[in-house]
DNA sequence: CGACGTATTGACTCGGCTCAAAACCTGTGG
DNA sequence: CCACAGGTTTTGAGCCGAGTCAATACGTCG
């Protein structure tokens, strides 16, 4: 089969993704041949999990907002991803529950909609294909419990330095620069508070852990300080490994 | 293989049970050898997902309540489970993040232990194990999502009155009588709010619905005055079939 | 430079938590 | 059958964290 270069760059996503990177390019075929390059500019809905809808979507570049809606018309955020998350697929084994949840491009995007019979057929086909897949559903069902578990007993500044924590490039050294993506409306919508207490619980943080924000990017003092500031509140391991914003599938 | 009285009755547990009822005998036949019955008083603690226990129980009768430990030695509860249920499951497929789970006994309960590795095993040689086990998990998943969204946008009341609901033995008439599964401290702790606010709650839901409370019985006058003081803060489409408590896993 | 979206600050409200006391239940022994 | 002890549930008073609404400051892109 002859590749066009968006094929390659669909190939190389493939591979660098937790879901299909064990698979050999003869399994991975299929995807290449069926699967159907979107481009989106910023601030588009992207229909997913509605019953029409057989397919599950997997990122190449740009971030993408999920939400849910309730019947009242409010909606909440419930994460944001960029590259290499793949969303849609938790309907593989069809739930109607799912029904609701609404996919937006916060900047411009770039997705391929890969049709779920096609992933059905790699579950059958495919060994430990099924097994993997339930080995990254665990994982994400893990951290959406810690979700539930930081809701519940962290207040405000403390969910704002777990994410920070999160998005640390380094554990274990400091002073760090963090550098904070997407806006702070988008993570304060992320950790379910208001951007005004985003804004004021990050000046509690400053003094309590002396962190200092510079425009979009915050510099980490002491990075101890920060965990300890947070992390005994949490039922993890201590010192977590703040890997805890690992590979997520919707 | 001749069985006995306790193992006809653990046979009986598995083919009532989600994850193993499509299961035959002889498949089964593994687990009824080496399962291990543990009978247990009230308020004892039972030791799961640590390094060592490389075990999943199910329960055959009795309560039991889940929860985690913080780093500071608080603890929250994460559900209150019964006959059928199974948990300590989900480190199958290993993940440490789970080490702090704590399962304590609220009635005199009993449990089967059964080694992981028959279950490894049954997911290398049934057919449709795995992809069973991963539609449990995609449901019990999908309930914790709804949890991290009522936690979000329900107050108290709404999230008692949404209990009530699905513990309704019927959805669809009323007047019908609910009757309170274990005490109240324990519903308040697993909705995440204080036995003080959920007794103040009730009040607010009764004057609101015309619901009343009779000692541990709870009768809804109109069934959907009650769901309509919830449900539409929910993004479950209405009306929900309030079956949201099905079997989980953990 | 002006305009629009983003971020911060201030004043106020309110839901749920805390601590403490009272009321209610349930089981036990005299 | 009653008295008492232990646990559970309710009620009260006060506090505090986060939400709301509104005004102001900041950034950045035309």
């Amino acid at each position: 089969m002859v590749k066009s270069g968006q094929q390659l760059a669909l190939l190389e996503l493939l591979h660098s993704s937790e879901l299909f990177s064990h698979l050999n390019n003869k399994a991975l075929e299929p995807i290449l041949r069926q699967a159907h390059r979107i481009r989106c500019e910023k601030n588009r809905f992207i229909k997913i999990y509605c019953d029409e809808s057989q397919y599950c979507h997997i990122i190449e570049q740009g971030e993408i907002m999920l939400s849910r809606v309730t019947n009242d018309g409010d909606s909440y955020v419930i994460d944001v991803i960029d590259r290499g998350c793949i969303f849609g697929i938790t309907t593989i084994l069809e739930d109607s529950l799912y029904s609701q949840v609404l996919a937006t491009t916060i900047k411009p995007t770039i997705i391929w909609r890969i049709s779920l019979n096609i992933i059905r057929n790699l579950m059958k086909q495919e060994d430990d294909f099924t097994e993997n897949l339930l080995h990254l559903e665990l994982h994400t069902r893990l951290l959406q419990d810690l979700e539930i578990e930081h809701r519940t007993i962290l207040n405000a500044p403390q969910r704002i330095a777990c994410f920070l924590l999160v998005h640390c490039p380094a554990v274990n050294q400091s002073p760090v620069t963090v550098s904070i993506p997407y806006n702070k409306k988008l993570i304060a919508a992320k950790l379910g508070i208001r951007q005004e207490t985003f804004s004021r619980a990050l000046q509690i943080i400053k003094h309590a852990t002396g962190t200092e924000v510079i425009g979009s990017k915050l510099k980490i003092k002491d990075i101890n300080k920060l965990k300890s500031y947070v992390c005994h509140n949490c039922s993890l391991q201590y010192p977590c490994q703040h890997n805890h914003d690992g590979a997520r599938i919707y």
